[in-house]
DNA sequence: AAGTTTATTAAACATTTGTTTAGTTTTAAA
DNA sequence: TTTAAAACTAAACAAATGTTTAATAAACTT
């Protein structure tokens, strides 16, 4: 198999796990079994292949709301809850992305980085944003702040995402619950939110 | 001055600034102006003196709401705000703290740490979550999910203290703008908040 | 004042870190 | 098949890391 993309894989695994200042050139070269040499051959720099991480993950999160948003057919209720449903899918589809995306955001390290990872978490709420005015122009939302809407949609979801230990606590569950694959919790987190943001716009 | 505190002090702020991994000793002791082992003389360890800082700190972020919960002379509305404008206040108040916190969270780390973490930032959901729960028995609120209502309180507020780029971004401000210490969007924040969860929770 | 604990220091220690070098093997083109 | 570029490797490098040691200074105790 490429090494190139296998370095990529262990380097994603190991960042999302330990850390990006947690995880050494060795144990990714080891993960990956190559040669330490080959990542500063590949990327130059750990540095230039973390950011190789992030873009090469980066990718796969593109939800491409436009689409849905755009159909006519669609009324704006039912376009809120596909929202609803693509964010939840998107964040928990890989949560340990997340937390590596919003562990190096929070470090006070290089703002060109910075730069890139807020673009990459904002690019999905872009066209959120544009719905939301739409439907208060329209009349079919009430007059809600709609930056600090879109923060609460994203923010409820990730704050779930902290931390197993934590979403076991807030949920008052069992250690066996594993909050990150429960079917159900997905579900009811859909639910909640619907419910949320429909008392929330909807006159 | 107490070297101790000197280094607890120094060690917060780097650990805040920097993470855990990404903070020396050598550079606690010289941000403290102590010796560097002093570090061991005091704390026996790196990893002992990250656990006291987070212990040093925590006092200060117990904003007990037990009293003005158990005032009966408030209305649930007007408790509502309270809790509202404290959870807000204390998330504010240091967001470095915060970041430090959830950071070390989202880490695969030892799990007896992240334990006290998540008992840390859970202490002051407690009371709300009964709260909400006593306003649904006496038929002041609707039937809410109690667990992710109090998720998307506390899930707002932190998100939008994620990083100062973030906030910028999402509220579409310039790069003068700095959202950790502005009065104006601390305001807008509890506004939204008492709007949506007035909007979730009033029948 | 003598003795004892506590506070503080400079230096050394053993690892681990990211990176480079200089060489070998493999691949592909001419 | 010769040649040149690309892929890969073992070893070494310099710097940084957390921690310990052995000694000294300061602060109490008796």
């Amino acid at each position: 198999m490429d090494k190139k993309e296998l370095i990529l894989q262990s380097a994603l695994a190991l960042f999302s796990a330990n850390g990006y200042k947690g995880t050494s050139v060795r144990d990714i070269a080891s993960a990956a079994e190559v040669n330490v040499a080959l990542i500063n051959y590949y990327f130059n720099s750990k540095e230039g292949l973390f950011e190789k991480v992030i873009e090469y993950r980066a990718s796969f999160l593109k939800t491409l709301f436009d689409d849905l948003l755009n159909n006519t057919s669609l009324s704006p209720i039912e376009k809120l809850d596909i929202i609803i449903e693509k964010t939840i899918e998107r964040k928990f589809s890989d949560p340990g992305f997340h937390h590596l995306l919003h562990r190096e955001l929070t470090l006070g390290r290089s703002s060109e980085l910075a730069d890139r990872i807020s673009d990459i978490l904002l690019q999905n709420l872009v066209p959120v944003k544009a719905f939301i005015k739409k439907g208060i122009a329209n009349g079919d939302f009430k007059e809600v702040d709609i930056e600090l809407t879109i923060t609460t949609l994203v923010g409820s979801i990730h704050y779930l995402l902290t931390s197993e230990i934590m979403a076991r606590k807030i949920l008052g569950k069992k250690a066996d619950f594993n909050p990150f694959t429960n079917k159900k919790l997905i579900q009811r987190l859909n639910e909640h939110l619907r419910q949320l943001m429909r008392a929330h716009l909807l006159k």
